[in-house]
DNA sequence: TGCCAGGCCGGGT
DNA sequence: ACCCGGCATGGC
């Protein structure tokens, strides 16, 4: 069904469409983190404006954040949406990058892959998609990361199940293609701004969409 | 004006 | 091993 032709297929299509994109849209791997977990189901924009108040702040380091009290944060990062769970979350991950990595994101990206994603995972509050956005886009590892864009993409063109779980997505791009980060990081941001450009939930349709018909295309 | 946005956790079955 | 409610702001 899927296979390394049309997933090459897929990717020449966006970026004819709509160019490189750069990601991802931090600039530091610190703030690469911070905006994978205040992006958990939340608009981008909305992400900037949370980041851009720490940044004013200058409370965009481990330093800082690790000291600064979590319903202080909260306020910070309200634009961000659910932003008691979220600051949490950055503590919890804070906490995680200080005790047990001396505050160095290079120590833990020294771990072996799957052994950085095993620990990421064991941060509450960091699941399959901020782990591997971090690794990727932080990390500069060579890891897919699955969101919802790229789920919706994949059963609107009868590529992927429902039932297919995060695991199964991921394997399908990673199976079938060589594993650089420079690929898997212009994947990703493809799928995400056709995504957001020709895939919206119930829109059924989109005609102008590059991906339209690919699945026959070989 | 509802719907949507680059998920994840914890409790209940 | 799933299933579901909860979490929240801002743009269109």
């Amino acid at each position: 069904m899927v296979n390394k032709d049309l997933l090459e297929e897929i990717y020449r299509r966006m970026y004819e469409a709509l160019g490189p994109q750069g990601w991802w849209p931090g600039e530091s791997p610190f703030e690469v983190c911070i905006g994978a977990i205040l992006t958990q189901n939340t608009n981008w924009q909305n992400v900037e404006r949370a980041i851009a108040n720490l940044k004013e702040a200058g409370l965009l380091s481990p330093q800082a954040l690790y000291a600064l009290p979590v319903e202080i944060l909260a306020e910070y990062i309200r634009p961000a949406g659910y932003f008691r769970v979220k600051a949490r979350r950055l503590k919890n991950f804070i906490k995680f990058l200080v005790e047990e990595f001396q505050a160095s994101l290079d120590n833990l990206f020294s771990l072996p892959l799957s052994k950085a994603r095993q620990r990421l995972l064991g941060v509450s509050g960091i699941g399959p998609e901020t782990a591997d956005s971090i690794l990727l886009y932080a990390g500069g590892k060579p890891i897919f990361v699955v969101d919802a864009y790229t789920r919706r993409i994949l059963l609107r063109h009868g590529l992927a199940t429902e039932d297919m779980t995060y695991q199964d997505l991921q394997d399908l791009f990673m199976k079938h293609l060589p594993p650089e980060s420079t690929l898997f990081n212009e994947y990703h941001a493809l799928l995400v701004a056709v995504g957001k450009k020709f895939c919206r939930p119930r829109k059924p349709l989109c005609s102008a969409c590059p991906l339209k018909g690919v699945e026959n295309a070989l």
